[in-house]
DNA sequence: GCCAACGTTGGC
DNA sequence: GCCAACGTTGGC
């Protein structure tokens, strides 16, 4: 069992669109690191921070869980989807999904500013590679964030 | 909207 | 396989 912290745009896509969307699959990543992640790594069961990125208020909003491991993107073979990549094959795909489940709204949302002010962070891969959108947690740094949003 | 950081592409 | 050019991300 691992901890994830995915990244989205709230103007994009909340944590309040996955409140009402109770399970959504978490589409669009197209950087092979993180695609990486999903595609290897990523389980049932593992533990979700949502944050939300390039925007008024970013940081951690909320928890989620991996409902589905990876599988493959289906927006890669449309060519009308935005995320269409025509070098992707049926039977060799590119990009992977998981499905997210809502877990919780943080009750006490946790600005950026406090994650990097916070010496139990100061190695939280977020902060280290700024522009990965789907980054490991540790077990030492979920207890201390949860006990932060809780 | 700006700009720095950094991932990806493509020519050699 | 290197590296410059280019595109994108993301904080401010």
């Amino acid at each position: 069992m691992a901890n994830w912290l995915l990244k989205s745009e709230p103007d994009d896509y909340s944590i309040d669109d996955l409140a009402r969307d109770i399970t959504t699959p978490w589409n669009g990543i197209r950087n092979f690191q993180a695609r990486n992640f999903m595609r290897d790594q990523i389980q049932v069961g593992d533990n979700v921070f949502i944050y939300h990125s390039s925007c008024k208020k970013v940081g951690i909003a909320g928890i989620a869980k991996i409902s589905r491991a990876a599988y493959p993107d289906p927006d890669q073979f449309d060519p009308s989807n935005h995320y269409y990549d025509a070098k992707s094959l049926i039977d060799d795909p590119k990009w992977f999904v998981v499905d997210v489940n809502f877990v919780a709204k943080a009750n006490t949302f946790l600005p950026l500013k406090a994650i990097k002010a916070a010496e139990a962070l100061k190695d939280l891969a977020l902060l280290k590679q700024s522009r990965l959108s789907v980054v490991p947690v540790t077990q030492a740094q979920w207890d201390y964030i949860l006990a932060q949003i809780s």
